[in-house]
RNA sequence: GGGCCCAUAGCUCAGCCCGGUUAGAGCGCAUCCCUGAUAAGGAUGAGGUCCCUGGUUCAAGUCCAGGUGGGCCCA
């Protein structure tokens, strides 16, 4: 290393926003982050999965933390030595985005889709996706993330479809898939099934059919008797055609009814509401006792269908007593009544009703009429035919088609599925392997989704996604999966650059065992499927990346929100399972959601949060990432933003981070600091206690940062951080003032002690924002730039290519860190002392007197005598066990230890220890045991707790007390005299602008003879401290008048010209 | 309706896993100190039904059950 330029001072305060743009131009200039990466061996590699988000608006801050997570996890395992390529994932298909397109062209729905035609759709998609990308990659640099915006992966590229097609291939050939119908929220006038999400977006008031209808028993079982009658109620008669079973609650009570010689079977809560306040119940059973029951359906168009089970009572856990508790089962139009039936055993489904909202042919009486006009003729048919009991009208909330207007109603829609359950113990399972932050989500929240995961329902009716690439003959049953564009290009001659449905649409093939035409089957894919897919998608495996890929899978580490997780963690876990018989990560982060400072959400309209711009341009992306760091959102617990909170993180952390980093490149210039000097530095084991206590505090933080940041508790480094700044300011930089300042040469041992404490400093510096430049990016690679980088030819050229920094615990002392909490304690208890006594700092004292039991802290007093003295300008600083003089004994059970042994007994024993005498307890505390109520007690058997005694200046902390001599004879008066004259000559200087290191010429006037003895005894003194080179007495008044404790004096500095 | 999580000072949150008798921090507020890290820093103080009810226990903010309120997900 060669001793070159000196340091340069900076300025303790600092535009940090301005300080953090000059860094994000130096990290572009020397490609900061692709170097962090390549730096690291290929073959070491720590595997990230960046979990896609919509390009849809701009980032909020629920991104912003996601994007820190995924920022501070990765630089530091890449300071750690790892390879950890990042590379931006789009999530570019789905309904979000056909939504925005729609709204942008004018257009809505598949109607006018068709019209405006598929292609031309989908074309716009891929445009709005592409223009979509910036504003995430201006936020994301700004906050600091180092992601790769150019080696990303889009789920729409031709590479990632493809693998798509291979995990469906794979899921195909393992009998994963198949189609079954699935109840969905269906638009007649759009002609269309819904998605949950647009089925909510029109709820309206309206008034429906209310109506009752009698069933009648035609296979009675127990107590229901051939003959008898089912209640069922609805408000939906147009589904009664389609009715195939009647549902009841296995632990509902029902009743049987006789009302005019028939009976009637209802549940027993709901008995008066049809019939009347007293009406003749015969006899009970519960819906356990009913199942089997056979009934005769209200319409008898599908009556074949019995024999494949239907029209019979079965059990449903929801059915409620609500209508009459039992429930009319329609499995083509309602999601509970599919599933129900399916539980039941019963596979038949009749769906009367065509794609345009009419009755069909199968039901003559109403066909070709739509469902909701069908409703009266329905009615009117049952009351002819003697099954209506009861017709009436209701008004309820209803949902609404959002773009057409008419009523939405639920039907069986052929869907694709993945059969998930068969596999999901295996998940279950799997899922044990993964370590989740908080641990909670995994093992509850996500393993109980796990647990009882349903078959996963695949496809979508839309346009804008990737294909389910699978082919049907148009003539017999023939299905072809295709796994991918060489096998496409097999069975069809035809190799698209793109597959996308109005490519791939256009593309089929003879049928070989009829000659028919193959033609894909009309869905596209879940978006979330692709998702899920991303692992081996980004990879193109397995057609590229082969060795790649199986190095890079499972992922260390992944994170997203908790809303995520039947997202993206699922999907991941399903397609891993299934494919790879693995969980797809290690490692998961998950976090909270963020709420505005109300406690709301925040809400664009409401305008309830501060613009993520405002907050970076105001305390900069550092103190935003830190803030997020150390919030509840960590623990997936939500989190209320505030500004203030960004703020205080400037505050406790930056600021001084920065006043420490100023503090010492003021003193390094002054003193023309060289890095060779730094050098030749004593070792650390032979330089003053203070150095070794800061160095073995910065040990015992690296050591306690890297535990949490391997086991990903992000949010435990943020507060041990906050303690050393404490310790490092408050007690290292302060008590080392002098030594940076002294003067050069007066001593050798004056000097080797000066470059100790520079030299500690700077490894304390450089060594701590290595520990924080993950979380801290911009701060810690602006002062490694200053501190280190411009010295050494050699060294690396950025913070985050260092390796992090291991604990040296040759350099850990533990006893001189707790002898240092002892005498930051005295300090502590000391200055409240001052306080409460009316003496200021300035004002010297006679003594200090520390009592404790403890041996420890009695040593570490002693010897340390002279840092508490200078803290607490006091003269002299003793240490005694003689406790007895100045505070009173008294003493509590420990609980801890005692409450076991004693049980009951303990609040007895409580009351006799806290009854001992000051004799009893001068025997426990000098190691003796006292027989009480039969039970040996000794020092460990109580809490021992010192009051001070009356009239005593006294303070009492945990294991000591100090007492402080109030005496102030004239010379201390004349001392702290003399103090206040220094105090205020140093402020003068200030206003005049004087370097630190500037002499002056101190005039001075007083006739008050307490200020003449005083400053003449202490002229050296006050010449030193303020740098007066002389300190001159006066005739007449000059400079200022100062009136100190009621005595004026006139002081006049002026500067020495050299 | 179900699962999971949360509820502690005016506000934001630690502490709870593993029960122990004086429940902490920061912000804000009040009072004050320091005045060569100074567009900083520090001290002290006021401020608590630890959401409610019940249970377990010698002892509950902490464990259990049930409620209430809020969040996320699912239905």
């Amino acid at each position: 290393m060669t001793p070159k330029a000196a340091f340069t001072r900076v300025e303790p305060s600092v535009d940090i926003p301005e300080m953090e743009r000059s860094i994000l131009e130096f990290w572009r200039k020397i490609d900061a982050f692709a170097t962090s990466v390549e730096a690291r061996p290929a073959d070491r590699e720590y595997v990230f999965y960046d979990g896609p988000p919509f390009p849809t608006g701009s980032p909020h801050y629920g991104n912003l933390l996601a994007g820190v997570i995924k920022d501070v996890v990765p630089r530091y395992w890449t300071m750690r030595g790892y390879r950890v390529e990042r590379r931006f994932g789009w999530d570019t298909h789905g309904l979000p985005i056909e939504m925005e397109v729609e709204k942008t062209l004018g257009i809505s729905g598949p109607k006018d889709i068709a019209e405006y035609g598929v292609a031309r759709f989908n074309e716009a998609c891929r445009l709005r996706v592409q223009a979509n990308t910036e504003s995430w990659e201006v936020l994301t640099e700004r906050i600091g993330r180092w992601v790769d915006f150019e080696d990303d992966y889009k789920t729409m590229d031709l590479d990632f479809m493809e693998t798509v097609w291979w995990v469906f291939k794979q899921l195909w050939d393992k009998g994963l898939i198949y189609r079954d119908f699935k109840v969905l929220p269906y638009s007649w006038g759009a002609t269309t099934p819904l998605s949950n999400f647009e089925a909510n977006m029109d709820y309206r008031d309206v008034e429906d059919p209310s109506i009752t209808v009698r069933a009648k028993v035609v296979d009675g079982r127990g107590p229901i008797e051939a003959g008898d009658f089912l209640l069922i109620w609805t408000t939906t008669p147009w589904t009664l055609p389609g009715n195939l079973a009647i549902a009841v609650g296995p632990g509902i009570d029902y009743v049987r009814v006789d009302d005019d010689g028939s009976y009637y079977w209802i549940a027993a809560e709901q008995v008066s509401t049809v019939f009347g306040e007293s009406p003749t119940i015969l006899t009970s059973a519960k819906g356990s006792e009913m199942l089997g029951v056979g009934y005769e359906p209200p319409f008898d168009y599908f009556g074949e269908e019995r024999d494949k089970g239907a029209f019979r009572v079965i059990p449903s856990d929801d059915v409620e007593e609500e209508g009459t508790g039992l429930v009319h089962m329609a499995p083509a139009y309602g999601e509970v009544d599919f599933y129900t039936l399916q539980n039941a055993g019963i596979s038949v489904l009749v769906d009367p009703v065509d794609g345009g909202g009419n009755f069909t042919d199968e039901v003559p009486d109403v066909s070709g009429m739509n469902i909701k006009e069908a409703d009266a003729t329905l009615i009117e048919l049952l009351k002819a035919s003697g099954k209506l009991v009861h017709s009436g009208r209701i008004t309820h909330s209803y949902p609404f088609c959002y773009r057409t207007g008419t009523p939405l109603i639920y039907k069986a829609i052929p869907t694709w599925f993945v059969a998930v359950e068969s596999f999901r113990d295996r998940m279950v399972e799997l899922n044990e392997q993964v370590h989740w932050v908080p641990e909670h989500v995994g093992s509850r929240r996500f393993g109980n989704w796990l647990a009882n995961a349903r078959d996963w329902a695949i496809s979508r009716n839309r346009y804008w996604g990737s294909c389910i690439p699978i082919w049907e003959c148009g003539s017999c049953d023939e299905q072809t999966a295709v796994g991918s564009l060489d096998e496409l290009e097999e069975l069809s001659g035809q190799r698209p650059d793109d597959l996308h449905k109005h490519i791939i649409d256009d593309i089929g093939w003879e049928c070989s065992s009829c000659g028919g035409s193959m033609i894909r089957v009309p869905e596209v894919l879940d978006c979330w499927f692709e998702s899920g897919s991303m692992p081996y998608g980004m990879f193109h495996y397995p057609f590229e990346n082969v060795e790649r890929f199986e190095a890079a899978f499972p992922a260390k580490f992944i994170a997203e929100g908790l809303d995520q997780t039947r997202g993206w963690f699922y999907t991941l876990m399903v397609l891993s399972t299934a494919l790879f018989d693995r969980p797809a990560f290690e490692n998961c982060v998950v976090n909270g959601m963020i709420l505005a400072d109300d406690g709301r959400k925040m809400s664009k309209s409401l305008k309830n949060y501060p613009d993520p711009s405002e907050i970076l341009e105001r305390s900069g992306a550092d103190a935003l990432r830190a803030f997020l760091i150390n919030s509840p959102v960590l623990r997936a617990e939500p989190l209320r933003f505030t500004k203030e909170g960004v703020a205080g993180v400037v505050r406790t952390v930056l600021l001084p981070m920065w006043n420490s980093y100023s503090f010492f490149t003021t003193y390094a210039e002054a003193d023309g600091i060289t890095m060779a000097e730094l050098e030749s530095a004593p070792d650390p084991a032979d330089r003053p206690e203070l150095d070794r206590w800061i160095l073995s505090v910065l040990q015992s933080l690296i050591a306690e940062v890297n535990t949490q940041m391997e086991d990903y508790y992000l949010y435990k480094v943020v507060p041990p951080t906050l303690g050393f700044i404490d310790h490092l300011t408050n007690w290292y930089i302060r008590r080392s003032r002098r030594r940076f300042w002294s003067a050069r040469g007066e001593s050798a041992e004056s000097d080797t002690d000066k470059l100790a404490a520079f030299a500690t400093l700077y490894e304390v510096l450089t060594t701590f924002i290595e520990v924080l430049a993950p979380v801290l990016p911009f701060i810690t690679e602006h002062i490694y730039q200053d501190l280190v980088a411009r010295h050494d030819e050699d060294a690396k050229r950025s913070v985050h290519h260092r390796d992090y920094p291991d604990a040296d615990t040759s350099l850990i002392d533990t006893d001189l860190e707790q002898a240092m909490e002892a005498v930051r304690e005295v300090v502590r208890l000391g200055r409240i002392l001052r306080k409460r006594e009316g003496y200021r700092v300035r004002q010297p004292l006679r003594s200090l007197t520390v009592l404790s039991h403890e041996t420890s802290v009695l040593t570490a007093v002693q010897s340390h005598a002279e840092v508490i003295a200078s803290e607490l300008n006091v003269k002299s600083v003793r240490a005694t066990s003689d406790e007895s003089s100045l505070v009173e004994l008294s003493a509590k059970a420990n609980f801890r230890k005692l409450g076991p042994l004693l049980g009951n007994r303990m609040q007895e024993m409580a009351e006799a220890i806290r009854a001992l005498g000051p004799a009893d307890l001068q025997t426990i505390l000098d190691g003796g045991t006292l027989n009480v109520l039969g039970v040996d007690i000794g020092l460990d058997d109580v809490a021992i707790e010192r009051n001070p005694r009356e009239g005593t200046v006294v303070e009492t902390g945990v294991d000591l007390a100090c007492a402080l001599d109030t005496t102030v004879d004239d010379a201390l008066l004349r001392e702290g005299f003399a103090r206040e004259i220094i105090s205020r000559v140093q402020r003068n200087r200030r206003e005049l602008g004087l370097a630190v290191t500037d002499r002056i010429i101190l005039k001075w006037h007083s006739e008050d003879p307490e200020v003449l003895a005083a400053i003449g005894e202490h002229a050296q003194q006050i010449a030193s401290e303020v740098l007066a080179s002389a300190v001159e007495k006066m005739s007449q008044p000059v400079g200022v008048e100062w009136v100190i404790d009621g005595r004026p004096v006139w002081l006049e500095v002026t500067p020495n010209a050299p």
